[in-house]
Parts: structure tokens; sequence; C-alpha cells
DNA sequence: GCGGAATGTGGTATCGATGCCACATTTCCG
DNA sequence: CGGAAATGTGGCATCGATACCACATTCCGC
């Protein structure tokens, strides 16, 4: 309807006469004390008796009290829900991650507000506009454009990357550590007498895959290698385009080993070997960054660098109520997350 | 602290002082009208002349103005915010579940409130108690216990079951269907000339396993077979103790197939099975209920039911959203999904 | 040209909990 | 034993938006 801007949200519909439901009025009468006091005994650090405690929580349980969140927030001007901004819930990193952030929020007694942004600078925007609106103290995102962390912050919600870092951003993050990871990863196939690695990598511009290339590269350095510029195959985030760019890569280069840079892209690399019916780890190598349960199922099961995602979660979330909880001095934290190189059949010694 | 009962909930903490964000006033201000008419203008379905419409808009825009749902939460005693309780969001079926219900939530202007209560009741309660203090005008759960669901509606709040339905449930619900899948599965193998099928199965209360349950005893009086009840491997929700399940079945039986209720079992029967070197379908045939990415990608491929997963979600949103609008009469929804079956490579011709 | 219906806008009370301050009691100590 | 400090409670205003009603205009038809 508009033409732009101020989208026309979703109004509260005319929904039928809602239940009831017990104030701090109805548990004053019934506790015999006032609503400040009520208020004080069931929540706030102020000061109450233990008896009159007691007595006030005896009553809210009996008539099913149950503070009212939105009033609570309105008056303190705070909340406790936080914003999480993700790209698809069905990538079992993200998934991973947001899991860990919820066991985290939730043991603190915070909720989690989850959206899916779909990788889509439009979309994150917009949930950044919905998260103000909520009126949230924090949000943990996967950034896909600064803009997203920069509006959150001049509205002044904290804000925590997850997983990738924006250059001149000043957000808190909480990253991978991608390039040990991924130097690890290498070494490991050098050691196994690669010389000639195909790296399949969809993006370089945020942390995750420069970082990714650059422990790739380091590997080389470290071991006297020269990398080969044309083994690095950049590809799209989608399996469909990974296999393509794999059958290019086999096509064009004898590689003797693959490094996949994450679990999506891997799936289509697997599927070109199978579809060539090439021996694993026999005639080539695999392995992938970004350890997901399907890995260690496959035959022969993939040799990985975990990156710990629930902890990742975790640690965004523990960082985050830190910060709000003005724990922090305001220097910016960088919190790295280890990651783990996880050794299975898909690698083996270079063909000859 | 507290013996029991009313947990003490975490206080929203003296967060740093909050930057000062735009009201509906100041926009009136800027618009040269009062608060009223804004509100109205904005988003109530109130009248306001299209010009008047226009100005508000602008004026809000210019000074970054976004409503406070709080504020207007408390005073229109409804919210724009859902609740989705489910048990583990690191199951890809859970995590597709709640990605189609955000999905859908979104396009209609909801936020999901996301609580992960690990399958446990006690964990359930409490996050239902939680959403009855957001004062959320909705609710969807995979339920634990019927208490929750109970709790929730007798509060007013609207209720969808996912997935599975607790018996004397009052709730509207969407599921599966799973007998049918289940049916078509075994039927499948059936045709195949398999008589002896083992079935992997870790509850048979809720619908969910029932259903399933039923599905396959009725291919088996459908093609004049009598079920062995000796084949129906009872486990529990878990990799390993299905992989040892699995291995205790194929230890006192010949069967040439298998079966497997869910995503989770299935990772320990194909465990089992590659163990013991088994070629699969040659020597055994091997079949899922409810297909997740890693079936595909594991050699032989996995035949499997696909329950639509992130389709179920979108439903449970949609129904759920029009129950909220009161589009629908009192009585109780039931929506079933349907389920298809997807064949390949992991079950052919029985042995001999 | 006038009564009365439309139409659009402003004023004010209110949602429910909490911040803040005042004040009634106790407690404590010289 | 008196007065100051400590302690615990109640009263009242307030957070920001919206529901609801009153009222000023404009628009009709007869």
């Amino acid at each position: 309807m508009s033409p732009r801007g101020q989208a026309a949200r979703a109004v509260p519909q005319p929904t039928q006469p809602p239940v009831r439901r017990p104030t701090v009025q109805d548990v004053a009468r019934e506790a015999g004390v006032s609503p400040s006091t009520v208020s004080r005994a069931l929540h706030t650090r102020g000061y109450a008796s233990p008896a009159v405690r007691a007595r006030v929580r005896a009553a809210a349980e009996r008539i099913g009290y149950v503070t009212d969140h939105n009033a609570r927030n309105l008056r303190s001007r705070t909340s406790t829900s936080i914003g999480v901004l993700i790209s698809d819930l069905r990538n079992p990193f993200y998934a991973d991650l947001a899991a860990g952030i919820e066991q985290e929020l939730r043991s603190a007694g915070y909720q989690m507000v989850l959206v899916n942004d779909n990788g889509d600078p439009a979309e994150e925007l917009q949930a950044a506009e919905t998260l103000l609106a909520m009126r949230v103290p924090g949000v943990i995102v996967t950034p896909v454009t600064a803009k997203c962390p920069q509006v959150l912050q001049d509205n002044g919600v904290h804000v925590v990357c997850a997983d990738r870092e924006l250059s001149r951003s000043k957000s808190d993050v909480v990253l991978g550590d991608n390039e040990t990871g991924a130097r690890e990863l290498t070494e490991h196939l050098i050691a196994l007498g690669h010389t000639r690695i195909g790296l399949l990598i969809d993006e370089t511009k945020w942390s995750t895959g420069a970082g990714r290339l650059a422990g790739f590269r380091a590997a080389h350095v470290d071991n006297d290698l020269t990398v080969d510029e044309d083994l690095i195959a950049y590809t799209s985030f989608d399996a469909d385009a990974a296999r393509l760019t794999t059958r290019k890569l086999l096509n064009d280069h004898d590689v003797t080993a693959i490094i996949s840079a994450n679990n999506v892209l891997a799936q289509g690399a697997l599927a070109e070997l199978k579809d060539r019916r090439l021996k694993i780890p026999r005639q080539i190598s695999l392995a992938a960054y970004d350890d997901v349960p399907w890995m260690s199922l496959v035959q022969p099961a993939l040799t990985t660098v975990d990156q710990s995602t629930v902890e990742m979660g975790r640690s965004c979330a523990r960082l985050l109520l830190a910060r709000i909880r003005g724990e922090l001095t305001p220097k910016r934290r960088q919190v790295k997350v280890p990651a783990r190189l996880i050794v299975r059949g898909s690698t083996g010694p270079a063909p000859r």
C-alpha cells in the first residue's frame, strides 16, 4: 500500500475476548499487601521481609499469577527477549548455533526470538527493525550486511556478530578459528603427500572464507609449497553449483585431494566424486570444513574440521549477556572458538 | 532460593541509559497532528485521510520512529509474538518444522519465540509459563505432556500441536499421515518379496509411533502376512541404543529388511549394518521414516518416507493464525500433511 | 437553506508493573 | 531514654500506544 518505507505491519487483530488474567493488584489483595510490595517480593532487587515474600509468593501461586512481560518491559525499559538473526535454520550449522544460543539464554532466564533472513540484506534489515520494535536489549546476528549491526547499535541495542566479521565492524564478535583449522586440515593432507590440493570455496570477503583461505595458504607456505591459484575453485553457496565446480576442477586439473570450505559445498563435491566412481581415499582424498552429522555417516566418513558450533552459540549468548549486564569494558571483544581436526576415512596417502 | 513454585525469574538488569527513541508524540509534533491520529495513520484499522496518512508516514520515517511493541501489546492486549516449543533444534526434523513455521509467521508479520524443551516435561511446562508471561496469542508445540497445552489453553492461549497428538487433547493439531506413509513403505518392501521385516521403533504411545506401527501392520494384513511380534524391536530415542537393538534383532532373527521409525533410529541401524559389512540392499534392505538430508548422501541412499516437514510447519502456522484471527469455527481442527514414499537404493529384492 | 448523516481528528483514560519517594516502625547507641 | 539510622511498606506517577468517545466539518437530500 505505502509506496515505500514504513511497511504496513501486521496489526494485532481483534481477537476474541481474552481470559482475564490476575494482576499484581489481585495478588496484593489476596496477600493483604500493596501492589508495590508484591512487585518487590516477586522480582525486584528491592526489600521485602522473608515473611511477606513467602506470603506473596503463595498468594501468587494460588491465584495463578503470571507477570505480564509487556507491562514490565514497558515500565522498566528493558526486556528479556534476545533477537537471533541467522540465514537458514535448515543448515545444521545455523541450527547448532541457534541451539547453543537458546540453551544459554534460557538458563539465564532470557528468551530467543529467532528470525531467518535467508541471507538477504533486505530481510535482514527488516528483521532488525522488528527487533527494534520489540525493544530487545541485544541481538546475535550472522551478518549479511554491515548496515544491520549498525542500525541496531545506533539505537542502543547490543550486538554480537557470530561466525563472521564484516570489515569496519564495531560489534563484539565470536569467530571460529578458521585459519588454524584450515591450516591443520591442509597440513594433514600435505603430510599424507598431497601437493596438488583443490580448495572449493564460495566467498572470501567475510572473515570466514578469508580465514579458511589464509589457513590453506599458510599450510602451503610452511611446507615450502606454492599454491597453484588455479586450484582454488570459486563457486556459489549451493550444493549443485559446488558439484559443477568440482566437475570442472577435476576435468581441468589433476588434484589428488579436495578441501571443501563448508558443509554445503561438501555435498556437491562428494556427489561428484561418487558419480565418477572415484575411490575415496585411494584415488582422491576429500575433506571438509565444518563437521556436520552426515559426514560421519557416509562411507568413507569424511575428515573434517569441527568448529564446535554449539559452543560458539553459547559463547555468543554469554558475551551478549555480559555486555547487557554492563559487566564488560567498552572495548570491543573478540572471542575465538577453537577448531578441531577430525581425521576419518576420506583422506589417505596421495596416489602414487 | 524459593523452595518450589514461582521460580525466581531473571529480572531485567539495570542496563546503561538506553538511547531515547522517538515516540508517537514526537511523530505527532513533526507531522502536526495528534498522537491518536498518528496511531491510526500508521497502524490501526481506523480512519485517516490519505493525505494525513502520507504526511504521518513521512514524518515517522524522517525521525526514525519505530513502534514500541511492548506498549502496543499492553494496551491492545495482543501480541504478534508466537511461541514455538520443540524438543531439539539439532534434530533436522524439528529444525525443518521450525523453519516452516518461522517462514509463514514472518510473512504474516508475526515473530517466533523459539524454546527447546529437550523433551523434558518440566522444561516444557516452564516454557509454557514464560510464554504466558509474554502474553503470546498462540503457541505451536510438539507436546511432551498433555499438561502443557492444557495450561496454555486454560489461560486463553491458542494452541496447535505439531507432529503428534496426545490422548484427550483438545487442541488443533497438524499431523503427518503416518499410517499411510508407513503402509506404503512396508508395502514397497513386501512387493520386493520381503516377508520378514523388522521394525525399529521407540514409542507407540504418541500418535506418531502408533500410526507408523499401525501402517506397518496394515500393510501386512492387506498382503495376507502375519506380523511376527518379535520383529517389532522397541528401543529408546537414541542412535546408540538403536544400534544395539538392531544388533540384537539381527542376532536373534533372520530379517531381510529393516524399517526404522524415524531419522534418529536410522543412524543406529545403518551403523550396525555397515559394521557387519552387510551388503545393502543385496543382503538386507534398509528403509527409514522421515527423510533427512544425510539419507540421500549415504551409499546406497536410503529409501524413506518424506513427511514434508517444512510444509507441516507452515500448516501449523497457518492454522494457528487463522484461529487467532477468529476465522475458524470452534470445532477442533485436525490437519493431515501427506507423506511421500521415496524409493532409493537401500531397498531391493529379498535375498534368495 | 436546514436538519442530519458522514467523515475525520483530537482528548483522555487506560493497559499492568515498577521507579521513586515518603513515611511508619524498629533498632541501635550514646 | 531520646534521637538518629535502618528497615520495610504504601502511594502515586509513569512507561508509550491505543480504545473510545466527543466534536468539528463537510456533504447530502428535500
